[in-house]
DNA sequence: GCGACAG
DNA sequence: ATCTTGTCGC
């Protein structure tokens, strides 16, 4: 309608630079998200279910939980660690992990975190899908938000509809929504207190619950947010975060978590040590065995 | 107009 | 997200 064609040699190409056109259209961002919501599924939708205790071997259970997480370079802050791990749900114990270092153009925009960390993910995910893994997730939890987002479309149900998985949103903090904030948390934690529940619904101004505030370890006051992705109800979402809870952070993304972090740690010691020896380069394994033989 | 705003 | 030491408690 009222375009102006004052903008100078725009390049009509459909590669991705942030360069070209970052400032006046998020609404291209917001675009994208509209469009991908269209294909949201708000309900369960899985052929698995889930165990009634851990020994169940039946077959056609969930087992293989996967955490994605990506961290970050503090010397370099356009590097980037995306993480994918994969637990078995019968013990909690990291069955797959696998990391891809990249960098990352894209700067981190409320409420647009998807356009930041969906790419790398998405392309871990697809490589060990054609690796052909018998470990390849049933399920993804997510290190962001899902429905508890400004257009209802967070980093969750982005990774979930574009990668066809079921996922469920891990927020640490609150992302600010519809008359949603920390203190209106707390009123609601400190009102189902009284009613003996580990978690409270999230119900914002107008009324529609945009997920849930989980104390998920006993003694913790700082809440989780725990909202759908994809192909998920709130309710089985509860029970799942529930079920791999043995810290604040549900056992996948907290995996996720750390174990980024430890590459990134690793990857600059590695440098370091490139730095000190020079030449004679050794890469750090080799330099720890090394220091460890006696 | 100003502030708030997942990671 | 990242930086950063010790500290208090079970």
């Amino acid at each position: 309608m009222s375009q102006t064609i004052t903008e100078p040699m725009e390049k009509p190409s459909e590669t991705e630079e942030p360069s070209s056109t970052s400032l006046p259209d998020h609404q291209n961002w917001i675009a994208a998200q509209d469009l991908l919501r269209e294909k949201l599924i708000r309900e369960d939708s899985f052929t698995w279910k889930i165990p009634e205790d851990r020994s169940d071997s039946e077959e056609g259970l969930l087992r293989y939980i996967g955490g994605v997480d990506i961290s970050f370079s503090k010397d370099d802050p356009s590097m980037a660690c995306g993480t994918l791990v994969v637990l078995d749900l019968r013990t909690l114990q990291v069955v797959y992990e696998d990391f891809s270092l990249v960098n990352i153009r894209v700067p981190y925009v409320p409420g647009f975190l998807a356009f930041r960390e969906a790419p790398i993910l998405l392309e871990i995910l697809e490589k060990m899908k054609k690796s052909g893994s018998s470990f390849y997730p049933q399920l993804l939890m997510v290190d962001g938000n899902g429905i508890l987002h400004p257009r209802g479309f967070g980093l969750a149900c982005h990774l979930g509809v574009e990668a066809n998985l079921p996922t469920i949103g891990i927020g640490k903090n609150l992302h600010h929504v519809d008359g949603l904030n920390q203190s209106r948390v707390r009123e609601l934690l400190e009102a189902g207190e009284n009613s003996c529940k580990d978690f409270i619904n999230l119900v914002g101004c107008s009324g529609h619950i945009w997920g849930a505030a989980m104390r998920s370890t006993q003694g913790s006051i700082k809440p989780i947010f725990i909202s759908i992705g994809h192909r998920i109800s709130l309710q089985t979402a509860l029970r799942l975060v529930q079920m791999t809870c043995k810290y604040r952070v549900p056992e996948p993304t907290r995996q996720a978590d750390i174990r980024s972090r430890d590459y990134i740690r690793k990857l600059k010691m590695n440098a370091r040590m490139k730095f000190l020896i020079g030449e004679t380069y050794l890469n750090w394994k080799q330099m720890l065995q090394m220091c460890c033989k006696p």
